[in-house]
DNA sequence: AAGCATGATTAAAC
DNA sequence: GTTTAATCATGCTT
C-alpha cells in the first residue's frame, strides 16, 4: 500500500521490486524502509553507467532485504501468519481460492497421471528375480542360473568349486542390491512424509485438496522408482558380468588327466568296432576318470569324428591300446574267475570282441585293428545297428567277425 | 608365434 | 534324447 508509484524517469530499478513484492507480507515494509535511500540523487547521470550503479544498488538492496528476512524472528512470522489467519475474510477468500483451483489445476493435469508400467523396469525385475537375487532368499535362484549355464552336463569337482564362487559373488551383489533398496525406500517415505507434512501445513493457508497430495505423494515415488531403476540396471550388469565371468571361467579347456584319457582310449580301442559306450558305461567312465558323463560322450564325440577322419594317425596309438588290452585279456584267460577291475582299469568286460582284432593286429604290423572296426559292422561307414542300444558288453556279439 | 591337440559347443539329422 | 560334423577356443609342443 506504501508502494510509491514506479518513478518514469531515469532507470528505475527493474526487478528488485518485483522480488519484494512478491509474497511475504513483511516485504512491504521492507520495500518501503529501503526506497527512500535509493531515491538519492544521482547529479542527473543518465545512460549506461547510470544504469549499472542503479544495478548494482538494486542487488544491494536484494541482498540486504534477504539479510533482514534471515534475521527477522521465527516468531515475529508466525505472529503475522497467525493474524493473516485470524482475518476475517480469510475464510471467504480461503473458498474462492478453492473453487477457483477446483475449476482450473486439478482437471488438467489428471490425464497424464496412470503411468505406463515401464517395460524396462519390468524386464529388469524379471531378469533380477530369475537371477535369485530379487525375490525370495534361496539358493534356488542362483542354483538354477548355474545349472542353466552348465547346461549340458553335470557338476564335476572343479566346476563345483566355481559354482560355489559364483554363488558368493551372486549373494554379495544381492546383499547390496538388498541394502540400496531398502535405502531408498526409507529415504522414500521420509521424504513423502515430509512433503505430506509440509503439504498438510500449507493447506491451512492454500487450498490443497487430498488428490493433490496423491498426486504429489505419486510423483515423489516415481522419481525414487527412477532411481531405483538405476539401482536394478546396475544390480543387473554387475549380474551379467560375473556371469559372463564364471561362463568364461566354464569354458576354458583343460586337459583331461593322462589316466582319465588311459581309460578312454583303452574303452575307444576295445571297442572299436562299436565304440557307443551305453548309459551305465559311460557314467561307469565318468566316475573312473572324475569327469562327468557328458564329458565322456564329448570325448567319445571327438574322439570316433577324429579316429574316422584320419584313421592312418591313430594306428600307433590304437597298436598301444591293443595291445594293453591284448595283455589283460591274457591275463584273464589265466585266470578267468578273477574280474580284471584292477590295473589299467577296464570295466570288468573283459574278453571284449576287439581282442580278437587286437591280437590279430600285434602279430601284423598291419593295421588290421583298425580296419576291423571299420570293415565290419562298420560305425564309420554309417551307424550300424542304433547307438542308442548299443551296449558297453559288445562281447558275445561282435566279436564273431 | 605357429601349428597341432583336444575339450566344448553348435546345428542338423535321426 | 543321441549322434555326426564343423567349428571354436584353449592348451601344449615345437
Amino acid at each position: 500500500m506504501l508502494q510509491q508509484p514506479q518513478p518514469l524517469t531515469g532507470s528505475g530499478p527493474p526487478g528488485g521490486r518485483g522480488l519484494g513484492v512478491s509474497g511475504h507480507p513483511g516485504m512491504h515494509s521492507l520495500n518501503s524502509v529501503h526506497h527512500a535511500p535509493q531515491r538519492r540523487s544521482d547529479g542527473g547521470l543518465e545512460g549506461t553507467e547510470n544504469g549499472h550503479a542503479e544495478s548494482r544498488r538494486d542487488i544491494g538492496d536484494i541482498l540486504q532485504q534477504i539479510m533482514t528476512i534471515t534475521d527477522q524472528s521465527l516468531d515475529e512470522a508466525q505472529a503475522k501468519k497467525h493474524t493473516l489467519n485470524c482475518h476475517r475474510m480469510k475464510p471467504a477468500l480461503f473458498s474462492v481460492l478453492c473453487e477457483i483451483k477446483e475449476k482450473t489445476g486439478l482437471s488438467m493435469r489428471n490425464n497424464q497421471e496412470e503411468e505406463h508400467q515401464d517395460p524396462q523396469l519390468v524386464r529388469l525385475d524379471n531378469m533380477l528375480l530369475a537371477e535369485g537375487v530379487a525375490g525370495p532368499e534361496k539358493g534356488g535362484g542362483a542354483a538354477a542360473a548355474v545349472s542353466a549355464a552348465t547346461s549340458s552336463g553335470g557338476m564335476s569337482p572343479d566346476s563345483s568349486l566355481e559354482h560355489s564362487d559364483y554363488k558368493s559373488k551372486l549373494s554379495q551383489i544381492r546383499g547390496i542390491y538388498h541394502t540400496e533398496l531398502e535405502k531408498y525406500e526409507q529415504a522414500c517415505s521420509e521424504f513423502t512424509t515430509h512433503v505430506m507434512n509440509l503439504l498438510r501445513e500449507q493447506s491451512r493457508t492454500r487450498p490443497v485438496s487430498p488428490r493433490e497430495i496423491e498426486r504429489m505423494v505419486g510423483i515423489i515415488h516415481r522419481k525414487f522408482s527412477s532411481i531405483q531403476t538405476q539401482l536394478k540396471q546396475s544390480t543387473c550388469e554387475a549380474v551379467m558380468i560375473l556371469r559372463s565371468r564364471f561362463l568364461d571361467a566354464r569354458r576354458k579347456r583343460r586337459n583331461f588327466s593322462k589316466q582319465a584319457t588311459e581309460v578312454l582310449n583303452e574303452y575307444f580301442y576295445s571297442h572299436l568296432s562299436n565304440p557307443y559306450p551305453s548309459e551305465e558305461a559311460k557314467e561307469e567312465l565318468a566316475k573312473q576318470c572324475s569327469i562327468t558323463v557328458s564329458q565322456v560322450s564329448n570325448w567319445f564325440g571327438n574322439k570316433r569324428i577324429r579316429y574316422k577322419k584320419n584313421i592312418g594317425k591313430f594306428q600307433e596309438e590304437a597298436n598301444i591300446y591293443a595291445m594293453k588290452t591284448a595283455l589283460v585279456a591274457t591275463q584273464n584267460d589265466d585266470s578267468p574267475h578273477t574280474p580284471n577291475s584292477t590295473g589299467s582299469g577296464s570295466f570288468s568286460l573283459s574278453g571284449s570282441a576287439d581282442l580278437f582284432l587286437a591280437g590279430s593286429q600285434i602279430n601284423g604290423e598291419q593295421p588290421g585293428y583298425a580296419i576291423g572296426g571299420q570293415t565290419n559292422g562298420s560305425w564309420t561307414g554309417g551307424r550300424n545297428t542304433s547307438p542308442h542300444a548299443a551296449s558297453p558288453r559288445s562281447d558275445g556279439s561282435d566279436n564273431s567277425e
